[in-house]
DNA sequence: TGGGTCACTAAGCGCTTGCTTAGCATGCCA
DNA sequence: TGGCATGCTAAGCAAGCGCTTAGTGACCCA
């Protein structure tokens, strides 16, 4: 057994959700997509709701470390953010399917649910402003409003999973090295 | 009669679609919000679906409209962009459920409806290619990529429909003039 | 004044929904 | 060899779904 059940259970409701929205999707089709019974969904998980949470706190953690990671690349600041971007912008193109549920499911989790993946969600946005601050500290990028700054770069990456299609005009690696090239030329300091 | 009865269902279809999704939203929801029965809802619209395209359909050309009027205003491509992507993160802010709706729940319509949004969404994109290939001719803009650039620049304004909300860190306006600045800062020529 | 149109509702039809129940085969440890 | 946990299914329940039907009162032009 390569996969465990609960696994395709979580790969069947991504693409379900991602298709048809978390509302417009019946947990018979998920059932039938992992090839299993109606029943087999609620063994592995006690509501559909808790499908998407599962989902969505994997993907967001994902996200985070990805985010992470990025920004232990790179000796300054302009090179911190030009990572961050790359990196974050190719996972959201390599897992749209996901992104696009995490993104546009958000309101349909638990209150609970809903706290903790928020908090998640802080933190990402925190990151990136960090660098922000950080470049702005040493005089190599130029920022007035650092929090909206921080989620517009944030935006070109997120807003890939509403379009983006393997296959299609770019691949990942192309989009990655676009949008950290915008970015830089969106920080830098000194107007042309 | 200040409003009519359709359009009162329309608001209130744009309601519970951005709340609950297309999929999570019941027509007796819809009913009551527009405080009528629910057989109403059937006397002004055929479908629950054909709602849906009637506010993405009329969300579409909006911003549409507000896109080729904005591309009108200034002199110099550089002035053109600027103009168009205040304009359109502008209205994005101000129409945040509008536009949460017609960009998250494009898959929800019939194959015949998606066709005819799908043709609105390349006209909005042509209109930013268009501002981009001018200003490159006349070297006062620097792009390489002209299509995943301008992708890239509506990105700031559509991606606002995911998390603004009236009353918070920043109004509208400020949205506009912030991204009008960091999308010329991306297309201004001359790495610093 | 009467006939017809229009905007609307009460009631409900047939079907689908999320989830449950009861039961069955398999594998594992005593 | 027996007992028990595990992972699954067939069947189905109560509730809710999109949408329809039959009918009602207000309005308008002849």
């Amino acid at each position: 057994m390569t996969t465990t059940a609960r696994d395709r259970l979580l790969d069947a409701a991504v693409e379900a959700f991602a298709e048809h929205g978390f509302g417009g999707t019946t947990t018979r089709d998920i059932a039938a997509r992992a090839q299993m019974s109606p029943a087999a969904v609620y063994v592995h998980h006690a509501t559909k709701e808790e499908l998407l949470f599962a989902i969505s706190l994997r993907g967001h953690q994902e996200a985070l470390d990805v985010l992470a990671n990025a920004s232990a690349d790179g000796d300054s600041p302009v090179e911190q953010v030009a990572s961050m971007v790359r990196a974050f912008s190719e996972w959201h193109a390599r897992n749209s399917r996901i992104g696009r549920v995490v993104q546009y499911e958000f309101g349909a989790l638990s209150p609970d649910h809903r706290a903790v993946i928020a908090d998640l969600r802080r933190r990402m946005e925190h990151h990136m402003r960090d660098a922000l601050v950080a470049g702005v500290d040493e005089g190599v990028l130029e920022v007035t409003d650092v929090r909206g700054t921080a989620r517009a770069v944030l935006s070109l990456s997120v807003d890939l999973v509403r379009w983006f299609e393997a296959g299609g005009a770019h691949t990942a690696a192309e989009l990655g090295r676009l949008h950290a090239d915008l970015a830089v030329r969106m920080l830098r300091p000194g107007g042309a």
